[in-house]
DNA sequence: TGTTAGCACTCCACATATTTGAGTGCTAAC
DNA sequence: GTTAGCACTCAAATATGTGGAGTGCTAACA
């Protein structure tokens, strides 16, 4: 026997996940029976609910209880049922965020106001700075054998490294340096930084070409794996004790384990940087669709967002599987809206 | 009548305390009174203890149940009962920590290898740098109307804000600013630039005088309060899970809410900053000791590390009341020592 | 006078009934 | 196809009971 899923099914699966959602019981059918526009007794729920459960989107926790969504039940909500709110469009004062210098503030900035609007934890990654291209390099002298490297990237994002030479190095040869290393990689991104041009510049360098090499290096891993780990800027990991379901010793203590350790949050949120963008840019996993262990028992919405000049990461919200979707995407939406309107409209 | 403290309860209360650090129970009369050294029986040990309870040192979580320290029994312990572990001298590559270049790496490093030693949380505070002394100044165009200032300090900490001014700025100007800022600045401490140098500076800089207040201003609140945020490091906050007294819901949240704030780690530990230094610069605060909120359930002991040129901060661990006193102050001791072997003596 | 054995008492921790109520599945009637 | 009705299930809440660790007190002892 085939069972379809009908008009009604949809219907009653949807009065349930959003009733679910908002009390985080389980759900009867008595609850549903007396909802407005689909008049039916708690019988009849009753006997779609036990189809919806053999379609495996609902479940009882244990019998004599009421259903609550299983994975597959949030999916086939978050890809086909929910209703994003209209959000009304960014409108001069009402601008969460505003344009700093500072990339790194703005983020961080992001993050906090995600985190609060929400009431789950948020992350935030460092923009991959492989398409940006280099604003300037500044090489100064710190005694006989160190050298300070400062760069800056387009979005004033700034970095520096002591650079430790074998020889001393004189004064002079870092002035030429500075003015050679300019002049041939500002502008450039990263990937543009191939041999052809670094052929060259060392050519152009003469005597001085291994010390070159060596700034080179240096500049080349400062630029693409982030010193030490990956920058990622997080905030209100201790909105995961507001939601009982997550709380409880275990859980609590490994997901904000992982949130103290960049290195595993930003495995997890590499991935969502490869796929294949849907929906708009937003993605959603849900429970076990994380590969993180930890995660097992969250869904995670993640967002790309752009600052122009190629500089894109991503921003993300970690929470209950009972989350909020329709109001965390309509917040992620609205920012990653404001954030086109400060960065890529002006 | 005048309760004493003679040496045999002094003798039943270190054991008392000892036991309990070791096993986080109420210890009951017959435990002790099978101790070896003091071979009383328990009936003798319930008479003293109930002399201990009186003078507020111990205390019964209920009737017909063992004795826990309290906050003052703990105090007397730590600060006459307790004996530090002797510790093997640091002894070549026994080392557990390397002296690096930049100084955030080694505070970085400290905390982790502090957590993981102790099991407990940690936390070091970036150095102050009131009496640290400027290494150099670098100013950089970035474009019209933004300056780069680099600023880089004795022990490699390097800073750098945008600066922007009302007037475009020619390259020039900001050559010959980098010559005057650093002639006039370099080998002082923030302290000693005072407005007799400073006017002198302006008097030299002439026409330019505007922008170079403007570039003073930024760079001494860059280096007075640490821009945004207090710099803090901390490592290890989840260890908190590990020790039940911590863990459930409430406790645990606002601890690790404690630790997400750095503004609020750092209130707690400047305080023990202008503290007089007591028994070779360990603090130990005690439960109710501490001032803030979500600490009163811990113990916290700092420790003032030095790394030379005036460059001074806090570390300290956070775990619970009933912690491993000798064991912690002992780690601490012996990184003190290992930083001195480093940066002091060499 | 300090120490100890002995005993009654307290109270938590744990285990075991008992009750309650929300919710189900099934059947029979409409 | 829908619904009322009923027996059934099971978690959660509430009593009830028991064991044991630990105490305080008293009376005897060195």
């Amino acid at each position: 026997m085939e069972l379809e899923l009908d008009e009604r099914k949809l219907k009653i699966l949807k009065a349930i996940i959003q009733n679910y959602l908002e009390t985080g019981e389980p759900v009867g059918s008595r609850t549903i029976s007396k909802y407005a526009d689909l008049a039916l007794s708690s019988a009849t729920i009753r006997n779609e609910m036990s189809d919806l459960e053999e379609m495996g989107l609902i479940m009882q926790p244990h019998t004599s209880a009421g259903r609550i969504p299983t994975d597959k039940g949030y999916r086939l909500y978050v890809d086909e049922l929910m209703e994003e709110k209209e959000r009304e469009k960014p409108d001069g004062n009402e601008m969460l965020i505003q344009r700093v210098d500072r990339v790194e503030l703005l983020l961080k900035n992001l993050a906090k106001i995600l985190a609060n609007n929400t009431n789950y934890a948020s992350l935030v990654t460092a923009p991959q700075y492989h398409h940006n291209k280099l604003k300037f390099i500044q090489l100064s002298k710190v005694d006989e054998k160190k050298i300070l490297a400062v760069v800056m990237m387009e979005g004033n994002v700034v970095k520096n490294t002591l650079i430790n030479t074998l020889e001393p190095v004189d004064e002079q040869i870092i002035v030429k340096m500075n003015l050679l290393l300019n002049s041939f990689l500002t502008g450039l991104s990263v990937s543009e930084m191939n041999l052809a041009v670094i052929s060259k510049l060392k050519n152009e360098a003469g005597e001085y070409a291994p010390i070159i090499e060596t700034v080179l290096d240096t500049i080349s891993s400062m630029i693409t794996e982030d010193d030490e780990e990956p920058q990622i800027y997080t905030s209100g990991a201790t909105n995961i004790f507001k939601y009982p379901e997550l709380s409880d010793g275990e859980k609590a203590s490994g997901l904000i384990s992982t949130f103290e350790e960049k290195s595993v949050l930003n495995e997890l949120v590499v991935k969502s940087m490869n796929e294949p963008k849907q929906s708009h840019d937003i993605n959603i996993y849900i429970g076990d669709e994380n590969k993180n262990e930890s995660m097992k028992d969250c869904s995670v919405v993640t967002a790309n967002y752009e600052l122009g000049d190629g500089m894109q990461g991503i921003i993300g919200i970690v929470g209950p599987k009972r989350m909020d979707y329709e109001k965390v995407v309509g917040t992620l939406r609205t920012l990653m809206a404001q954030l086109d309107d400060i960065y890529n409209k002006s």
